[in-house]
DNA sequence: CTGTTAGCGCTTTCAA
DNA sequence: TTGAAAGCGCTAACAG
């Protein structure tokens, strides 16, 4: 390994004014040039470890997701991951396995690491395992679910809005038999979305009974069991929360002989793009989670290099409603 | 940030013997339990930078995808994310989005931040940019496909066998018109994929002919149109290479107004799960994915501990056939 | 603008 | 066993 002090001497100069070149700082033309040969001669490459030590600074961001195993996440950090290395940042990743018991473990982990920055995602404002966010001396952002810290932006998605907007399609299209299959109003996104349901009802002058709502575990299996409760009570049409969930709703339709879309009509939330492959092509709402990635490195960039880690906004996006032929007339 | 200094202070030893106690060297008990006690009320945490600075390891590894966000990327990060956080390790992200050209900048990226070893994916032995893992002075562990340096050991898939037995089913119930849609045959997978599927036909006494051969380039379109040109080709069976084609290829049959698995036999490679949803259920050949990410983190981790980069082992993983109900028969 | 030098927090000789 | 001290590669005063 090469350092700076050979590149001085090959220079025929000081370690700092290297190290000054290095940074950017103005020096003698012709230093600068002799400077420039001997890194390029000696190949030399600057040890970020040394420099992390003396500037307190890793030029590195920690990423706390609930789960890695998710189209979520890894299009999350497929966006957030191309972001970063163009600024100079690498990307620590981590996750918690939906265990909120883990979050501390984990975060400490990434700041022994000497991370500048943290997102996390999903994380309940009110765990107690989410209080450990507020001594961070780094900057924190934090994805899909509101933190409101002072310390903490928030970047959500308008979840009940679109939730609101489509069931009230459904409701439009003379629906009123509809299954809503949700999950445990713990979470601030079920929440959201269960509320968005709840809200398109009552615009209609109607109500959203408890028959009518089928709390999920966010497993495949339960969006199956929840088809089949509809499917019992007679449902024309069912809403479905989530993205797992909905496989298991469409895959018990599917058993029962019946068309998604057309014998049933059917919308749900998506990031797989699965509403294509059927025929009626499905309805879904599409979170733009690329975006959020990229909004989010953006943000924590933006914070580390101000030296403002406090600002506590909150910011949310559009998700896409992808109207298709799922949700039949029947008036 | 309390420093080893201040915990000898605290506990009236010498920095030297602070070190030596956390690297788990024995010294006089009493002295031992002083320190103890000093990081407990101090609250002592290492310093990671400084540790790696001088001993030249930031217990990390570096993760070069070709591609960050699918399914298998995700499946694989989070095996490994897993793994080596129980063991102490960080990992650092990096995806060259399917472009050899950016491997060397990726590389660099990566070693530039010290990384200890190193997990790649997917690059072709024949790439002039796979060369630069040449001269790597760390473990480095290929993924999915063979490099025969000899400092390098393989993790790949049995994908030649998988696709012989599953296109050999095909025939064996008398599919005679079987399309297969594969992928450019620069890509080592895709020739194993091929050539299972010609070995299949070879072992009946027949032989795939290149007009039942559709080359695709991995989109979900390609997947579309290869299946259009075989329903005209009066196909009976398909067998798609690639998971994000087969849902263009599923797509084209539902439009067409045919039902998957049973108007058209059909089975292909699968890392979502797809292939319960539909009625009938599909057959569809599955990788432990999990598996290899979690071997993958074993082995890197074993070589950099027993600092032996070079071993050049090659190691294949069985995959999973799911038989299902979608090879029809019709002898 | 440049050279010298004192550390950043830790490990590891070397003597004691 | 332990303490003292050198030094990992770099930055940032400080003095010139």
């Amino acid at each position: 390994m090469v350092t700076i002090q050979e590149v001085a001497k090959y220079a025929n100069v000081s370690v700092g004014s290297v190290s000054r070149y290095l940074n950017g700082y103005k020096l003698r033309p012709n230093n600068a040039k002799r400077i420039e040969e001997a890194i390029r001669v000696l190949d030399y490459r600057e040890n970020m470890i040394a420099k992390a030590l003396k500037s307190n600074q890793t030029l590195s961001v920690g990423v706390l997701l609930d789960n890695l195993l998710s189209h979520f996440s890894s299009a999350v950090v497929a966006a957030m991951g191309d972001f970063f290395e163009k600024q100079g940042y690498s990307m620590l990743l981590s996750g918690y396995r939906d265990d909120p018991k883990q979050v501390r473990r984990k975060v400490e982990f990434l700041t022994d690491r000497g991370i500048d920055g943290l997102i996390v995602a999903t994380m309940e404002e009110d765990w107690e395992e989410t209080q450990v966010l507020r001594e961070l001396a780094i900057p924190v952002v934090s994805l899909v679910t509101p933190i409101t810290f002072e310390s903490i932006d928030s970047l959500l998605f308008d979840d009940a809005a679109c939730t609101r907007k489509v069931v009230a399609a459904m409701i439009a299209g003379g629906h009123r038999r509809i299954g809503i299959i949700s999950a445990p109003q713990t979470d601030f996104v079920a929440r959201q979305r269960l509320a968005g349901a709840k809200a398109a009802f009552e615009e209609a002058g109607l109500e959203l009974t408890d028959e009518w709502v089928y709390v999920n575990d966010y497993s495949r299996e339960s969006g199956y069991a929840g088809m089949r409760q509809f499917i019992k009570q007679h449902a024309t049409a069912v809403f479905v929360c989530n993205q797992n969930t909905s496989l298991g709703a469409i895959q018990q339709i599917q058993e029962q002989g019946l068309i998604v879309g057309q014998d049933m009509s059917f919308a749900a939330f998506d990031y797989l793009g699965i509403g294509e492959i059927f025929y009626p092509k499905l309805t879904m709402v599409r979170q733009p989670v690329g975006e959020l990635g990229q909004l989010a490195a953006k943000t924590v960039l933006e914070k580390i290099r101000n030296k403002q880690p406090y600002s506590g906004k909150t910011i949310e996006l559009a998700n896409e409603i992808l109207w298709r032929d799922s949700i039949q007339d029947i008036t």
